[in-house]
DNA sequence: GCCGTTTTCGGCCCGACTGTTTTCAGTCG
């Protein structure tokens, strides 16, 4: 939710049920959490609100499907408060009049407010109530006209730090796409590993569990007791630090800014589309002012391993196994795993069981080590207690991608350039898909152009086969998909070539349409013959634009049955931090499904091919095995596959 | 608001840090 926007229950705009989908039921239940808070609601009455939008948002199960059968209830969190008004919604578009009630009376701008570090809904409360500020921009005036001060719970300190606050607040803090947020994170870690005393220091948090976006960094460092100054004074005097929040004996919290970089900020290779959807030129200007939290915990190195698990999260694995250790009249947190004592914090943990590193962890509590990328509660839990754990796809096992450009299309770089980088990347192969005709603003290929192509590419196979080169080029396009379903070639031109990349980009018309008529399109599209690979499937520019309305779920089910006879139907994962597309939740889907998965740079230049790094990151979290995806076979092994049409 | 081999009440994860206090409340993760 952008800052400063109000807040709003969605109407509905069908006539019969589901009313509302399961993504606006999970944003009005998290917004209303949000506006309990801000009006003092019971704590726990608010973590319910807040529980229920996480486990709505995470169904995947049908919603209106879900209320038809008044499973909703079964949910764990959902009781009868929450099941009532969720059905209600769902099966007759009406919220309840209390949560409509909420909305009218709570002022957008103390939305707002929340934004600002150190003001939270009880000092905003306190605030409005007393000062009568509605906005941030009252807020900040009181602040300059010293009536925060004197305020009883405030003084001369607060209303310093809420006026230093708002500045932030003005500067670019939204979460950060998974490149940016790792550019920081690395950054950062690799300097405090250099300050002397710090034995060892991990990234955590969602950057090391490689989420789409990353909110904030979490660093874990090991010292000496003895260290602890220096290197607390080591960290606080790094480059690239615009505020301190905070520094005790065991955190260090600060707000990292672009100076952190020796050679500035800049978002390098990016497909032009793509920029544009962002915000283009001024999006670059805003994230070079921008800034990122940062939160630095210290740590003796015995307690190193429990602090990197808990503060890797997520919150919701860390629930699990906290649950998993009191089964076993264990107590675990961040400093160790005890049984039940009195004794509290880095005190209890001197009875801690040892632990060198996390696997140790994962062990006493009976489980294999979980790698950071699945703990999100999605099964992991369950898997490492049966030795079911997937064996991850690492960057090593990419042999190729499919669907990468050149000049041809709109890429930057040559035919002979890109073989030549991908082969110095150490790939086998590397498949070539430019743009199609109706894709004007990409420079889409005529057939004739993309036949030449065709002629060009077997001759460098060929003369790479007689000097025993262990490399291929792979011919495809990047077909648009138009209206009812069909691709942009004839047949015949189609036929001469090894393989379709299937890909929507007239947003326009796809974001026009509902659920059904796009997901039916796909359908259409899935049988067409040529069809090999589904590009970027919902078509999302992360923190751009949301995708287009599509049961993705149904489209991989469909896909499977052809897979099934043998028929080769993949889905893409775009790697394309902008995009990772598709999502790594339903990468997880695809894979239950026998979907293959293609690992996609959509590469528009040489150094683009090295956004692989990103997709294998987030194939990794999707549960994929090196037998769920293209990337991992051999030329040979991915042509007598791609032979097979329907 | 949810939940229950302590089931209709009384808990709900919990520790660190800050600034205000003189033992604690608010915020954050």
């Amino acid at each position: 939710m952008v800052a400063g926007s109000g807040f709003k229950l969605p109407t509905s705009k069908r006539n019969e049920a589901p009313h509302f989908s399961r993504n606006q039921i999970s944003t009005a239940l998290h917004q209303m959490a949000v506006l309990l808070e801000l009006n003092d609601a019971n704590v726990f009455r608010v973590r319910s609100y807040q529980n229920g939008s996480r486990l709505i948002g995470s169904l995947s199960e049908d919603i209106g499907e879900l209320v038809a059968s008044k499973g909703i209830y079964d949910l764990k969190g959902v009781g009868k408060g929450l099941g009532n008004a969720i059905s209600r919604a769902v099966q007759e578009g009406e919220w309840p009049e209390d949560w409509h009630e909420i909305h009218d009376k709570t002022p957008a701008g103390l939305i707002e407010m929340l934004g600002i570090p150190g003001v939270g809904p009880k000092r905003i409360k306190q605030l409005h109530e007393t000062l009568g500020v509605s906005s941030v921009s009252e807020l900040q005036a009181a602040a300059i006209d010293n009536e925060i001060a004197p305020l009883s719970g405030f003084g001369a300190k607060s209303q310093a730090k809420i006026l230093a606050g708002i500045d932030l607040l003005a500067r670019f803090r939204a979460r950060r796409r998974l490149n940016i947020g790792l550019h920081y994170g690395e950054t950062f870690l690799e300097l405090i590993r250099l300050i002397p005393g710090v034995i060892k220091a991990e990234l955590a948090g969602s950057a090391r569990r490689r989420k789409e976006t990353i909110g904030d960094l979490d660093i874990v460092v090991a010292l000496d007791e003895n260290d602890l100054s220096k290197v607390t004074e080591g960290i606080l005097s790094l480059p690239g630090i615009a505020d301190i929040k905070g520094a005790g004996d065991s955190k260090v919290s600060v707000i990292l800014d672009t100076s952190l970089f020796d050679g500035g900020f800049s978002l390098d290779h990016l497909d032009a589309n793509v920029l544009d959807a962002i915000g283009g030129a001024e999006y670059e200007q805003l994230e070079s002012g921008g800034t990122i939290d940062a939160q630095v915990r210290l740590v003796p190195e015995h307690v190193f391993a429990f602090t990197l698990a808990y503060f890797t999260g997520s919150k919701e694995h860390n629930i699990r196994m906290r649950q998993r250790a009191q089964e076993m009249g264990l107590k675990l947190n961040e400093f160790g795993l005890m049984p039940e004592t009195t004794l509290t914090g880095i005190e209890a943990a001197a009875r801690s069981l040892p632990a060198n590193n996390e696997l140790d962890i994962y062990n006493h509590l009976g489980l294999s080590y979980v790698p950071p990328e699945l703990r999100e509660d999605m099964g992991e839990i369950e898997a490492a207690q049966s030795n079911a754990l997937p064996d991850l796809i690492t960057n090593d096992m990419m042999r190729g991608s499919l669907h990468n450009h050149t000049v041809l299309s709109d890429g930057e770089a040559t035919l002979e350039q890109m073989a030549d980088a991908a082969r110095k990347m150490g790939w086998e192969w590397l498949g070539i898909a430019d743009h199609s005709p109706t894709l004007v603003i990409a420079n889409g290929a005529s057939a004739d152009d993309m036949l030449k192509q065709g002629d060009k590419i077997t001759k460098y196979n060929q003369s790479w086969k007689d000097e025993g080169t262990d490399f291929r080029l792979i011919h495809g396009v990047e077909s648009d998909i138009l209206q009812d379903g069909k691709l942009d070639h004839p047949d015949e031109v189609l036929s001469k070539l090894d393989y379709v990349v299937a890909s929507v980009h007239a947003m326009g018309r796809w974001r026009g349409r509902d659920e059904q008529e796009n997901t039916e399109e796909l359908m259409k599209v899935i049988d067409h013959p040529a069809t090999t690979v589904l590009g970027h499937p919902t078509g999302r520019i992360l923190q751009g634009r949301d995708g287009y309305e599509v049961d993705l779920h149904g489209v991989l089910e469909y896909m499977s049955e052809y897979n099934e006879q043998g028929i080769l139907k993949a889905v893409e994962l775009n790697a394309s931090p902008y995009r990772l597309d598709l999502d790594w939740r339903l990468c997880k889907r695809a894979k239950e499904l026998n979907v293959p998965v293609a690992i996609n740079p959509d590469a528009h230049s040489l150094p683009g091919l090295t956004d692989i790094v990103y997709g294998v990151m987030t194939g990794r979290k999707g549960w994929l095995e090196k037998n769920d995806v293209l990337n991992t076979m051999s030329y040979e092994q991915l042509m007598k596959k791609l032979e097979v049409k329907a």
